[in-house]
DNA sequence: CAATAATCGAGACGGTACGTCTTGTCTTGGC
DNA sequence: GCCAAGACAAGACGTACCGTCTCGATTATTG
């Protein structure tokens, strides 16, 4: 959905009561936040400073975020553009390869930051790590099975791999080096890792697995 | 040296003036703070509570280590036991899944909650997360070098691939479910991963990379 | 009139537009603000405790009423006994002490706390005090003068004293005590006071003031 | 005492360990408040306005006070002078006419200002209140009783009269006027007052009280 | 054995963010 | 035009933690 999360998200069918909720205040505090992410560390992003760059009350905030992190993944989630679109070049390798530079292109840029510390934030916030998944990783790796699905139909890829499984494999590699900075995150690396999942490392075939 | 890190290195040559060093006092610290770690998120744990339990001034712990997160890794370091031995079965598949086995042990156990957490730190302090990397991960990812090795003299893998991208495609699916948590750290899932990665996923033997 | 002072009073002589003002919304205030008022300090009585009792909208309070102090002030006068029949005993003295002993009744109980808390609020904001005075403290005031009157008629009382002291003589100590805690709010106290304000604690006959 | 009433006063024989208390960040909190409390009413003066201008932390005011009256209180009497010293004019009356004079001018100026305040916010707190009797009041009260024993003594005044009415008598009208502000704090009303405690209002002397 | 020097426990301190609370105003739609 | 509902800006509250500091006591080496 392109609605953020309110805390208190409405869902009767009745008609609302009272003052509606400003969008204007909703808008500000979002943008606000936006930009304070593309300056700085979300952990040195406090509500204050969200409050008052928003001209918003500190009260209008929890009201409607359990926290600023909360507040920070919905403004993330708002200037999301489109999933990058699936990609579908005939060659199932070439169409992942597509995909993980589309990735490794976001995880490299500000954006890329920004998630690092929603990552973080989530370690230690179970709750706040699953909504990061509900709203930003499982859609993304639900548009693949696509992918995934016409390598099948075209006998490209084996059917008695788990999807999930080559998910991580082919992202993981990438999550791994945008957390621990220990590998870069580029084209390049993109393209060989999408290429050796898809040949693997072994020299011959190997025997099927007990 | 494996010793932990002090903030000032006992290294000129001149012998030491004054009152020494309270080894009871680092112990203590270390003691108090790997209590902690296995009971609460590092994110939880305080300097207060550090010095209080350890009986130790908290001026003490600042003395020697730069903040709470220093304290806390070397604490964990120190009782790592020895990174668990190569294994070599003489496959060099079955080296890498009793290796991934392991790891994905120690990271579904208390240990892969604080890593997890000394990630998170470092996401917000590029150089705490230097740190790890240099203490905890190059080691372990620099023992495996062997491993590989001794594939490429048997034959077993293919001497094109660069070997840090070997590490990342098979340890970084699991650091992603280390720290995503969306997909289950098992051992059959250290297993899927390995062979995969050896086998790839694709049906028919891929052209090279250009 | 004894109705209580509407921030906006109706006073035009045009006829009233639109929906007229609920009778029911400005008692079940009062009624509310009461019930608060009997059960916690003035101070820790909130505008919105008052409006969710009352089942009121808050703008409705503040429409009516400059701010929650004057609602409670409104609220205590409108269940306020007519004030105690001016005695008469025959005897000034004797009147006078039956007043103030109904006065310390009054103060000793439930109302004469809050009476307290109004004359608190009233020393940060005057506006407010001189409404407390001019609708609570004046009219008893006044309504005492024909007891002195009878007084200097009777020749029971010295004509040269200030029948605004002799107020203060009476009143003040029990209202200093009333606010200061240090003695009690007796009948035996208010009847020592009259007669020593009467007698005077002198010994001989004093001079006349200059 | 000229030591203020710190929330955690020393009293262990025990020799003092860690850090001592600094005496300058005591001194600037109250200079702080006392400069506030010239300016503005107790009730809008805030605890983070004491904490800046002092220069000092919000957490320091709170480890040592309870909160911010409590603050002001010390405040308060630390500029205290001297109780002003008992005088001795030969006459009872006379002393306590000057008494009452001084006690005026204290209430009129800005001291009597703040004074309000306290007795005002101690209606919501009774402890508070009973602080304020007991750092201010009660030592006031108590350095009279020379005054009476030694009009006693004179034969100036009636023995059968309790020192505390008396007191109550002569102050009550005063702190009456603070308080309600219906009735001027002049000199002349302090004689007046005092002449009429110690005369009586009845023109004929009284019968004795049954 | 005294002087020197560094460490230690205790704990006060300045700074800063937190999330909650209350006030009085404003904005809807319904009556 | 009045109302209930309730959102809103403003801003104080008291708490918590961080990392630094100050103190007197302790424990070594050096002279």
């Amino acid at each position: 959905m392109s609605s953020p999360a309110p805390r208190r998200p409405r869902d009767g069918g009745q008609p609302p009561r009272g003052r509606p909720r400003s969008r204007a205040a909703e808008d500000a505090i979002l943008k606000a936040t936006l930009h304070l992410l593309r300056r700085k560390p979300l952990c040195e992003i406090t509500a204050d400073a969200i409050a008052s760059r928003a001209g918003v009350s500190k009260a209008t905030i929890y009201k409607w975020w359990l926290n600023k992190n909360r507040v920070a993944l919905d403004a993330f989630l708002s200037e999301m553009r489109e999933p990058s679109p699936i990609p579908d070049t005939g060659s199932t390798l070439c169409d992942f390869v597509e995909q993980l530079k589309a990735a490794t292109r976001f995880y490299a840029g500000p954006d890329g930051r920004v998630l690092r510390q929603f990552l973080a934030e989530g370690q230690g916030d179970a709750e706040f790590l699953a909504v990061v998944r509900e709203r930003f990783q499982q859609p993304r790796r639900r548009a693949l099975r696509v992918l995934w699905d016409r390598g099948l139909a075209r006998g490209d890829v084996r059917p008695d791999v788990d999807f999930e499984l080559v998910l991580d494999l082919i992202f993981g590699p990438m999550v791994y080096r945008l957390l621990g900075r220990h590998n870069p995150l580029t084209d390049a690396a993109a393209e060989a890792i999408v290429r050796t999942v898809f040949q693997g490392v072994a020299c011959d075939p190997m025997p099927p697995a007990p």
